[in-house]
RNA sequence: GGGUCGCUAGCUCAGCGGUAGAGCACUCGGCUUUUAACCGAUUGGUCCUGGGUUCGAAUCCCAGGCGACCCA
């Protein structure tokens, strides 16, 4: 970014119609210094180019749908009064036409010489040639006029009177070509939100699913409580976490890797259904699918198992697509998905049997299921220490990306599951779901384990890994295990990656198509 | 972390060893039904940064920066 505020202030001309110097101005900064011009030119006509207000009685899509069958030639005398964007400009002699954009979208102007010259002489006799002279593609403008569909058919705003609101110093990207640079556009996003509707229509979009699924659990008795983002032990998920320090403490601190342990230490106090919507800190790699910072929900419910909550996420996906986009049948990336429940819900063994014919029940140990896997070519291979984490290693490598449909994968091995609750029959493996769609995991839940003797195992488990160097192993949370000796109800927990989901949702390819300001190195400074 | 590709005017791009270009935007003039308005005239550059090769580099080579995509 260039120290626009070092540029020496230019000298106004006169506000008069005819003694404007010609310069032509074309880099940036003659372009800034023009309008800078402009800036001081509308301040000697008395009128200030950043106001305080303007009131507003109407929306362009609002008057778009009230006004759609007015027909062309056709005026009503209805006064409006809008606000918005100058998004272009086309002006003739004694007439011009601008695009007008607010929030909702766009409405033409239709400038009229003689209309804003009657209106305006009080306050500037003038007015219509200062429009062409001192407005600017950018500029946020409000008007006061009538309605009319021109010849040409456009539904237009009459203009009486206007005023420029905001004076825009820098220009806007081409009219037609827009802004495509990807990394511009995550930098300067307020740029890209205003010229790319569909960039609008995302963020729009992804509002309306985080309050969406706050309303659908707080209509079903679940109460948001806040919890820590700072802690001095980042658990409840596999992953490097960002380290900070406290000063007056004196003592280094973690951002969460997740919500769930605080969550549960809540259920243990007493509160039944509990969710929370917050920011996650993971200090891993960027790609298109993670953003070092992401939203997700948790949410617990005492004396539910993970068959209630598989029956919930299936309700609330689908009561989100049908409120949202309309529809249970929608595409992602040229791929047809139909969120339309029930759902598959498949083990991990049998789904794993199914592709590769290998039925890991069978095997005795742990060398005798490598020997197996043998042909599979699996790259991890030499890391998995347990037949769980071989059966999931085949499951990642070879089947993941095939789950295209929304399927609950269910029934993990004890070994990858550290705080699930082992499965009610089946030995070696939990009660644990997840939701992929479109190859991606979605959402992960479980019957929570509430017994503290088996839960202190596995955080010995996962400390003796943390010792041996495991960077996304957590150490062991004494208080979260004094709280469970306290008593746990039964419990069913469940994550939901909000950014993936809006992802699906929006068809979006990206996470940072979804995140308003992804993180992005700097650009160097000189 | 590895590979491939990209970075040139405010924006979108061309130029690929011989005077840095186009369209749009901007500035000026004209124009009362335009909608990528039109017509005419100007103007605008750290060719991402730093080295190197060369008589000469946006262009070729090396290193670095930032990004996109793929792989891990």
């Amino acid at each position: 970014m260039r120290a626009y505020d070092l540029l020496p202030f230019i000298c106004p001309a006169m506000p008069s119609d005819s003694n404007r110097p010609g310069q032509s101005a074309s880099s940036l900064d003659e372009i800034r210094a023009a309008r800078l011009q402009k800036v001081d030119e509308i301040k000697q006509l008395g009128q200030n180019p950043f106001a305080y207000r303007w009131t507003v009685t109407a929306s362009t899509a609002d008057l778009q749908t009230q006004y759609a069958d007015l027909e062309a030639g056709e005026e009503v005398e209805v006064e409006v009064s809008l606000a918005g964007r100058i998004m272009a400009r086309r002006v003739m002699g004694k007439l011009a036409f601008f695009i007008l954009q607010d929030e909702t979208g766009t409405i033409q102007l239709y400038l009229d010489k003689k209309d804003i010259q009657a209106s305006m002489a009080q306050t500037d006799e003038q007015a219509f040639n200062h429009l062409k002279q001192l407005t600017d593609v950018g500029d946020i403008l409000g008007v006061r006029g009538t309605l009319k569909r021109t010849d040409k058919g456009e539904l237009s705003v009459r203009v009486q009177e206007y005023a420029v609101l905001t004076k825009a110093l820098l220009p806007l990207p081409d009219k037609w070509h827009g802004l495509t640079d990807v990394a511009k556009r995550y930098r300067q996003r307020y740029v890209d939100l205003i010229v790319n509707p569909a960039v609008r229509e995302t963020f729009r979009k992804r509002a309306l699913i985080t309050s969406g699924i706050r309303r659908y659990l707080e209509d079903r008795g679940f109460l948001e409580i806040e919890t820590p983002v700072l802690q001095t032990e980042a658990g409840g998920a596999e992953a490097r976490p960002f380290t900070t320090y406290h000063n007056t403490l004196e003592m280094d601190l973690y951002l969460r890797i997740a919500t769930e342990l605080h969550l549960k230490r809540l259920v243990v106090g007493g509160f039944e259904k509990v969710f929370e919507i917050g920011r996650i800190f993971r200090n891993e790699g960027v790609s298109t699918r993670h953003n070092p910072e992401f939203t997700s929900v948790e949410f617990y419910q005492a004396y539910a198992d993970y068959h209630d909550f598989m029956d919930l996420t299936e309700d609330l996906v689908a009561t989100l697509a049908k409120d949202i986009l309309g529809t249970l049948k929608i595409t992602y990336q040229g791929v047809d998905i139909d969120l339309t429940p029930p759902w598959r819900r498949v083990t991990m063994h049998d789904l794993v049997q199914e592709h590769t014919g290998l039925d890991f029940h069978q095997f005795a140990d742990l060398e005798a299921a490598k020997a197996a896997v043998k042909d599979l070519n699996l790259p991890g291979i030499h890391n998995c220490d347990s037949v769980g984490k071989l059966l999931n290693e085949v499951f990642e490598e070879k089947i993941e990306t095939t789950l295209v449909q929304p399927t609950f994968l269910i029934d993990h091995p004890v070994e990858i599951s550290p705080l699930s609750k082992p499965h009610r029959s089946q030995p070696g493996v939990v009660e644990r779901f997840e939701l992929f769609v479109v190859g991606r995991e979605t959402a992960n839940g479980f019957s929570e384990l509430t017994d503290p003797i088996d839960q202190r195992q596995r955080f010995e488990l996962q400390a003796a890994r943390k010792a041996a160097g495991d960077l996304e192993a957590t150490g062991v949370d004494e208080d979260f295990l004094t709280a469970l000796e306290y008593g746990m109800p039964p419990t069913c927990g469940e994550g939901i990656g909000i950014d993936r989901l809006v992802m699906l949702l929006t068809d979006s390819p990206s996470i940072r198509d979804v995140i308003a300001f992804p993180l992005l190195k700097p650009e160097r400074e000189e």
